[in-house]
RNA sequence: GCCCCUGUGGCGGAAUUGGUAGACGCGCCUGACUCAAAAUCAGGUACCGCAAGGUGUGCUGGUUCGAGUCCGGCCAGGGGCACCA
């Protein structure tokens, strides 16, 4: 056929994309209506925070979701895709202080430029459910059902540590404190206690737990993350009686917890966390010792800073008695990596079996006596020195537990500890234990969610009246000094008592932004509900969420505070399930190499030139030719500068590049790396699309499906239904690399086809061929919907491609009436057989015996085994 | 430190979930078109070897007729760690 492609003008995405948008809007086809009778779906990205522009890695999630929702939607369901602003946090406090910018100011024009951004990437986004989390008409629902959960007993008052900056005397978040300083003052961070409101998560830590199992569509390993997190672990409570005579006002006793009861013979001291009552106590008479725990204050409150710090103890001079021996005495000491969160904030140590305390002892000479034999060791010559031993074995060294397996062992110490009641009291209860802790919700900070609670000085703590929701953030204040501007602010925080009218104030924190998140994507579900934070009935029709995608990262804070949170809005009357996101999928990140003038500097991509290729590339800066080195390949961040700007992408390649490149390639869940080929590879598969569609337009055929194909037409229909299946399958499942290749190969075929065309091709070949046009422009209209609209209008057809249902699947047409075998002997393959799709298993045998290549491997011996799987392969085992 | 993940051509990756390793794309090479370049089109491209043939999925050992895939041990790179969102 004659292409004259020649003629062709190129697809112009500049001029295309802001038409279609224009379309679809006015066509109002995303606008999700809750009273739809066709079966539902939910696909939500993690709403973005605010920075002012969105990067490479919004481009990603975006353009996944937007796949899902336009497929589902060609699938004839009703799609609820919405979009809003995770808008109070730090950075806009930040901006408040370096630019004196006001908050609000900053953070209402960063979402108007992000939100333009977003509708340059075509998205099939409901705007009119938009919703930011800082915005009043949002935070009201939230501050009213911090009083339904306070009302129901899941929120509580603790002491919380944080990081105090002694200079700014302020609170800082872990990531501004830099090697143990804080970030502004550069001074010394201590950790101080404060009086923080919490969520009681800890409540449901067996029911977060046990739920992780009806999951099925979330990925295994944030399953596990969270298992981990919650962290429940079997152990035994031990009371260990204490030498009164040592202890600093006549303590008695001290209660520890352990998942290791069996090592108790092993047992070589004690220790208390920095902060337990019994170390407080023998400091106020232990000056070294007081010095020693304030000097453990100073450690950061990470738990990395706290595990990865030297292993410090010091000697209370306190003495413990081994519950099974009256004249076994152990040394008590305080020691900086025992936690007062966990467990009882006591232990015992048994060195040889676990690493952090035999690093410990071998620090202070105190020793170990291995307790457990590994299988087939000497009990006489087994030694530990530098590394404990924690796997299994036999208990030895432990009296009348010696012989007994560790489970043997543990339940034997159990149950004789459980029957010694020394004060009335058994010494020892088991217990099941929780690593997760309740979730603190205070932040010292303005830019958050007012926690709606009035001070009183007579009647203590009080809940603000619901009428008075919501507690609106004051917007006269001022950044010029260090702390929370709402302490500062001359008026805000004084109220009077709702309950006796006398002097109260407001309580000045404001809540955790995690908390803002927690509950977004229910309010999506009736966001024009003014008196409360969801209409039940609707919400329940929506939730749960279909189709969850987000970055790895928040794979345990964002997504289990969520579960906590569904499950308290339920118990609150607010929703109906426990379980928030039924589908969830976690996408890699976005990475990009790494470049570097002479002097070191950190240089943008935008800025340099490569030349040469593969192995030869070599970088300059386009303005003055200085030679650049290249990195390694990093995640995109503003720090090394290896950006590349979406806005850029779009406005040279247009946004179906930039989305079709995104899928391309890397697997969704892995990193994907942006490059400048990728890109102009998507750029020129666009254009070779668009000139395939011309082609197939130019094509002049019947309108009446012909009884019969031919050969030629037959095997163009085949590749078109295999890509179908394809395509459909691979997106379902959230394949997008898949799905792109599987459209290569479909596009290649249609090319080929129509270059295999005589200049009238038969009717049938003809309809054929339009055919495949059509199905191919409806199978990527997905991933790229405005060169799908501008191709499907070239092909003839009136109306927008993103109603157009999905191709119906010929399954017929997906099925070989001859397969062929691969031949393998030995495991090595040596040929292949073409035989009928049912042939029998002798008959295929005899085949493949028959081979010159089988015969000469076999070299005249006859084989001892012929495997033959169906469909599949034949081994010949000589 | 603890928990989790990943490792396949020059590069990103595919592999019907234990059955032909390298689909598809990028890059590169050759040719066509062009005064030339770009674009486009046709062909080639795991490695060693002229070939026959051999080798090959981070390393190492095992299970199996058969291992990229399952099991044990190691090595390397990455992510999370509760006040970043």
């Amino acid at each position: 056929m004659t292409a004259d492609s020649s003629k062709t003008e190129r697809y112009n995405a500049r001029a295309a994309e802001p038409k279609w948008q224009k379309a679809w809007d006015e066509a109002g086809i995303y606008a999700a209506k809750n009273d739809d009778p066709r079966p539902k779906y939910y696909v939500l990205e993690m709403f973005p925070y605010p920075s002012g522009r969105i990067h490479m890695g919004h481009v990603r999630n975006y353009t996944m979701g937007d796949v899902v929702a336009r497929f589902k939607s060609a699938m004839n369901m009703n799609v609820l895709h919405p979009m809003g602003w995770d808008a109070f946090g730090m950075p806009a406090e930040n901006a408040a202080i370096d630019r004196k910018v006001h908050p609000k100011e900053w953070t209402y024009a960063n979402i108007a430029a992000m939100k333009k951004q977003l509708q340059s990437m075509g998205l099939s986004l409901d705007w009119a459910r938009e919703v930011a989390t800082c915005d009043p008409s949002y935070y009201r629902h939230q501050q009213k059902m911090f009083l339904d959960f306070l009302k129901a007993g899941l929120v509580a008052r603790e002491y919380r540590k944080v990081n105090w900056d002694p200079v700014d005397n302020t609170v800082l978040a872990n990531e501004q404190v830099i090697d143990g300083r804080g970030w502004r003052s550069g001074a010394l961070v201590e950790q101080r206690d404060l009086y923080q409101w919490v969520f009681k998560i800890s409540d449901y830590s067996q029911e977060l737990l046990e739920a992780l199992d009806t999951l099925d569509r979330w990925p295994e390993k944030v399953r596990l993350m969270q298992k981990n997190w919650i962290g429940r672990s079997e152990g035994l409570l031990v009371r260990f009686m204490l030498d009164t005579a040592t202890t600093p006002s006549g303590e008695t006793e001290l209660e520890i917890f352990t998942t290791r009861p069996d090592t108790l013979f092993g047992a070589k001291f004690m220790a208390l966390a920095p902060d337990h009552p019994l170390a407080t106590a023998a400091a106020a008479k232990n000056p070294k010792l007081a010095a020693f725990i304030e000097e453990c204050k100073h450690l950061g409150t990470s738990q990395e800073a706290i595990d990865t710090a030297e292993k410090m103890g010091f000697d209370t001079g306190i003495r413990a008695t081994h519950p099974f021996d009256p004249s076994w005495k152990l040394p008590v000491y305080v020691a900086n990596f025992i936690l007062m969160d966990y467990g009882t904030g006591a232990i015992f140590g048994c060195p040889a079996h676990d690493q952090r305390d035999l690093d410990f002892v071998n620090k202070y000479g105190l020793g170990n006596t291995p307790v457990v034999l590994p299988p087939g060791q000497d009990p006489a010559t087994f030694v530990i020195t530098d590394t404990a031993y924690d796997g299994t074995g036999t208990l030895f060294n432990s009296r009348f537990l010696d012989g007994m397996t560790i489970e043997q062992a543990k339940d034997e110490v159990a149950r004789r500890l459980e029957k010694d009641t020394r004060g009335n009291r058994p010494v020892g209860a088991r217990q099941v234990n929780y690593r997760l802790r309740d979730w603190g919700i205070s932040r010292q900070r303005y830019w958050g969610c007012p926690i709606p609670i009035i001070h009183c000085d007579k009647c203590g703590v009080v809940p603000a009246p619901i009428e008075s929701l919501p507690v609106k953030l004051p917007d006269d204040v001022t950044f010029d000094r260090p702390g929370n501007p709402l302490d500062h602010h001359p008026t805000w925080k004084n109220v009077k008592c709702p309950t006796c009218d006398g002097p109260a104030r407001r309580e000045t924190d404001t809540m955790d932004t995690f908390v803002d998140s927690s509950w977004y994507f229910a309010r999506f579900t009736d966001p024009w509900n003014e008196k409360a934070p969801t209409t039940p009935a609707v919400a329940n029709e929506w939730m749960p969420v279909d189709q969850y995608i987000g970055g790895i990262e928040h794979a345990i804070l964002h997504l289990l505070y969520s579960r906590f949170f569904t499950r308290a809005m339920k118990k609150t009357g607010h929703i109906g399930m426990d379980e928030p996101f039924a589908g969830l999928f976690t996408q890699g990140m976005v990475v990009h190499e790494t470049y570097r003038d002479q002097a070191g500097n950190w240089v943008e991509p935008a800025n340099i030139t490569i030349d040469g290729m593969g192995e030869t590339r070599t970088a300059k800066l386009t303005t003055t030719g200085e030679p650049i080195e290249i990195g390694s390949i990093e995640k995109m961040s503003k720090s090394k500068k290896n950006t590349v700007d979406p806005d850029d992408i779009i406005a040279s390649y247009g946004a179906d590049t930039a989305r079709w490149f995104m899928l391309s390639d890397s697997p969704p869940e892995r990193d994907v790396i942006w490059t400048e080929e990728g890109v102009q590879g998507a750029w020129r598969f666009v254009q070779r699309l668009w000139r395939l569609v011309g082609e197939v337009a130019d094509v002049t055929g019947p309108q009446s499906r012909p009884e019969t194909f031919g050969p030629e037409a037959q095997k163009l229909r085949k590749a078109a239904h295999r890509a179908l299946n394809n395509v459909s399958e691979d997106i379902s499942r959230l394949r997008f690399n898949r799905c792109v290749a599987h459209l290569y190969e479909f596009a290649n075929a249609l090319s080929d086809s129509i270059g295999s065309a005589e200049t009238a091709p038969t009717p049938d070949f003809a309809f054929a061929l339009r055919e495949a046009g059509d199905i191919l422009v409806r199978l990527f209209q997905p991933m790229m919907p405005h060169l799908a609209e501008e191709c499907w209008a070239a092909l003839g057809h009136t109306g927008l491609v993103a109603t157009v249902p999905w191709p119906q699947l010929e399954a017929a047409l997906l099925v070989e009436n001859t397969v062929t075998l691969p031949v393998q002997v030995n495991g090595k393959k040596r040929g292949e057989v073409t035989v009928a799709r049912d042939a029998a298993n002798p008959e295929i045998e005899a085949a493949v015996l028959a081979l010159d290549e089988v015969k000469k491997a076999l070299d005249g011996k006859s084989p001892k085994k012929v495997i033959v799987v169906p469909q599949r392969i034949v081994n010949v085992v000589a």
